[in-house]
DNA sequence: TATTGTTATACTCTATAACTATA
DNA sequence: TATAGTTATAGAGTATAACAATA
């Protein structure tokens, strides 16, 4: 299937039936790669019973404690009410705990449990197994230059009108 | 926020909380960038009554006239069950026309319509302003790269085991 | 036995609207 | 008035299982 070649980009590689005009388009490309991503880390993440936003949501608590869940969101970019249903799971699991901040009553404090890192490690251990073949399909640079190019493609659409 | 840099990939701009071990992650740039794509193509087509699939399918059509559905499904990545309400879809609305293959009775040979050719045209027209701010943020030769690795990434993970 | 198309169904992710309590 | 959290609900995309017709 010629994924070994790693010069210059031969957009129309890997196809079956011809693609006509949407050789070159961005959205088929990302949502292949998604879909396939995503059906893999549910399939990884199906022992844990969370679901696939609660290893971002654990990985981002941990890293900025006392973080509120509308940071969360934002910076996840999903809904409020959608954040709210994650929190919930991982309070009930005893894997990260609320509490209102004292300085602005509306807020909750964030804060990931000894039993939440244990488990996020675990985690992270599986959702780099699934990414393990597209590592090892390209150099690091490669795979930097991937991410650098899916978040400025990320932003430029982003700042763009609504 | 820096996003007319095009040097050397710095991972970790762009973002307002610590990403923590999630910096060089794909899943989560794919997911972001999909979603944000999605939820436009979703407004952009809004007009045509369509679902998002409608236009891939109707370009793979135009492009292999005589294929079946079970092989556009396979190209596009999903069910056999979702192409038929796609091509019911299209049928309906006389855009696209199935027709039993004489040498295999079980196929149903597609083609397309005038009117679906017209209508390819303008989603494909709604697709590209949806995509310009990609094109308009990076250079050929950067759009080229994302999008060959994305597809190397899609056929590493999908050759890797299930 | 395998494949094509089809139907029905369920699940996941995401979006929206309305409400409360705080600020 | 604006924001944080919550609830309920709806939508789009996708996956699975079963079936009839055909190979």
């Amino acid at each position: 299937m010629a994924s070994e070649r790693t010069g210059q980009p031969d957009i129309s590689e890997n196809l079956g039936m011809d693609w006509g005009l949407l050789r070159s388009c961005v959205g088929t490309s990302v949502r292949l790669l998604r879909n396939e991503l995503t059906n893999r880390i549910i399939d990884a993440y199906a022992p844990f019973m969370l679901r696939s936003g609660a290893l971002s949501t654990m990985v981002l608590i941990k890293a900025n404690p006392g973080c509120s869940q509308a940071e969360l969101a934002r910076e996840v970019a999903m809904d409020d009410s959608a954040m709210v249903a994650i929190i919930d799971e991982l309070e009930e699991r005893g894997l990260a705990v609320r509490s209102r901040s004292a300085t602005d009553r509306r807020r909750n404090s964030l804060a990931l449990t000894p039993e939440g890192e244990t488990l996020m490690g675990e985690m992270i251990a599986c959702a780099m197994r699934v990414e393990k073949p597209i590592r090892d399909a390209m150099s690091e640079e490669e795979l930097a230059t991937l991410i650098a190019l899916l978040r400025r493609a990320y932003a430029a659409v982003t700042d763009g009108p609504r």
